[in-house]
DNA sequence: CTAGGTGCAAAAGGTTTGCGGTTAA
DNA sequence: TTAACCGCAAACCTTTTGCACCTAG
């Protein structure tokens, strides 16, 4: 719940970029902290509503643009869904498990990195990697499943 | 154009699913084999209409899933854009320039993605790779640019 | 004080769906 | 012959926007 180191990179981040803190921002990105997962805006707007019912869904939209700008948070995309944000920062791709659903993050090696990008006159800025697959859990069920099936 | 191995390889890859071949779903494809580029379902359908002025653009979203659904292409989502569709099947990455939106295909080295994916539990189907940044020509442009102002 | 932020409701944009008519196998 | 498919238009869902009011600095 809201530790002060959340704080004060967010009053930092927001000063470097001119722009305010707000009640709202402060809401939207200890929420993310908090809990370390990949929820969606709406799932975003639904946990900051229990502590200030009267936020609107476009407001979670624009404090999460904000904090994406400032480099606080990432924007996680898969496919067509909605988008889901990520408070960790470090270096890293995501798991999809096609079952629950759930998102994961995947730590990668740095050199392997390197290796990958494109060579010869591309300038690489970023990049992302996700891997879709079956979670752990879903991963035991479903062999739990056909041992039981045959 | 039209190409017979593209012809043959829709043929069997729709009977193999259940799947008719259609005037539609063949013209859908064979765009997508003959520019080899990455156009969204929108542009698709820009270019199916010059062969067959007729066609709808949601029957152009369901040739697409169709073909997706039997492996014959790949959607390439860059976060919420337009999805974009894509006829080379090797495993490939993409790069994304930032400046003129252009889609690139990136080749990867295989032995690397082993090293990446996740272990522990987790049963990988599928990954994607997707580059950001200047693209050859953009980024030589804003080399230039940056000579001339200084 | 006032530029920037919020809340609301409506619009936008991409994609999907329901339905009556058409067609490949 | 008939299940699958097409074209159309309307629905859908996530995200963005315009505007009047509010508030952090």
């Amino acid at each position: 719940m809201g530790n002060s180191q959340n704080k004060d990179a967010l009053d930092s981040a927001l000063a470097g970029k001119g722009l305010r803190m707000t009640r709202q921002r402060a809401l939207v990105y200890e929420v993310l902290m908090d809990e370390g997962d990949h929820p969606t805006a709406d799932e975003v707007h639904r946990r900051v509503r229990r502590k200030m019912p009267t936020i609107s869904l476009a407001t979670v939209y624009n404090c999460l643009e904000k904090l994406v700008e400032c480099g606080l948070i990432r924007q996680v995309n898969r496919d067509r869904e909605s988008s889901r944000f990520c408070g960790n920062m470090r270096e890293h791709g995501h798991f999809h498990c096609n079952i629950c659903g759930a998102v994961f993050d995947v730590d990668l090696a740095e050199p392997v990195l390197e290796q990958l990008a494109p060579k010869r006159g591309f300038r690489v800025d970023h990049f992302d990697i996700t891997f879709r697959g079956l979670c752990p859990a879903c991963s035991q069920e479903q062999t739990a499943g056909n041992r039981r099936t045959g």
